[in-house]
DNA sequence: GTCACCTGTCAGTGTTGACTAACAGGGTGC
DNA sequence: GCACCCTGTTAGTCAACACTGACAGGTGAC
């Protein structure tokens, strides 16, 4: 999420989108982008979950996709970044224990050299 | 500084410093990465004011520069974006001011250096 | 049919970022 | 002298990102 929002251009979408909703080509046209690089640029927030896009039919049966703020509000600190990062790591050990289980009776591969260094 | 903080790499360093002050060569090799990598990134940190460092010499005479955290709290919110942008807006607009003052003037510039967007 | 909108995706390009190996220099201690 | 710490900077590689132009497809209005 940080990195979605460690960039003006999409800083600037979301000025755009706290106006209230737009579709994708109004949106480029309004901030004088090209449109595929717009879509890039929403996506990536799409997926951190700052935006979210929805496709309608306008009534002359235009497919227009509308894309809306989600409404953040998070506390940045030294200490959210520590619980942060501990809870990225238990997530990712639990993403390896699930892949060795499934690795363990399906195809065999890294020995063991893929240890993690720990300290 | 949110592009500072936009990167996995320098949230551990973040994590490493909250221990304490490390010196430069020490925190490399407890990350277990190169040194010149580990210096563009907390060169990048002590640009947006998360991290400051010490130039000090040790008992032993050897100079050694030391990291240390700068504890920060800011609230990430639609409104707060909204602020930063309008803030910046306006900074820019005075250093393009600024910028043709000094053209006009042939060569005034440089007594006042860096100022710093972020309080 | 053509025009004017819209959506979605592709192959490109230039730039920036992340990263390594290797350098030069300075101290201490032997 | 050498070995072992540290700092700071360079050149260079490699991958990711930011961005453009052009494509294919859809719809309704003229």
């Amino acid at each position: 999420m940080l990195a979605a929002l460690g960039h003006p251009q999409r800083l600037r979408i979301i000025a755009r989108l706290a106006e209230g909703r737009v579709h994708v080509s109004e949106l480029a046209r309004r901030m004088g982008i090209s449109r595929p690089l717009l879509y890039m640029h929403l996506e990536r927030m799409e997926k951190a979950g700052l935006v979210t896009g929805d496709l309608e039919l306008s009534p002359d049966g235009k497919a227009m996709k509308y894309f809306q703020l989600v409404p953040f509000d998070v506390r940045l600190s030294v200490d959210t970044v520590l619980d942060a990062l501990r809870a990225d790591e238990v997530a990712q050990r639990d993403e390896a224990a699930r892949m060795d289980q499934g690795s363990r009776n399906d195809d065999r591969e890294g020995p063991d050299d893929m240890q993690e260094p720990r300290s």
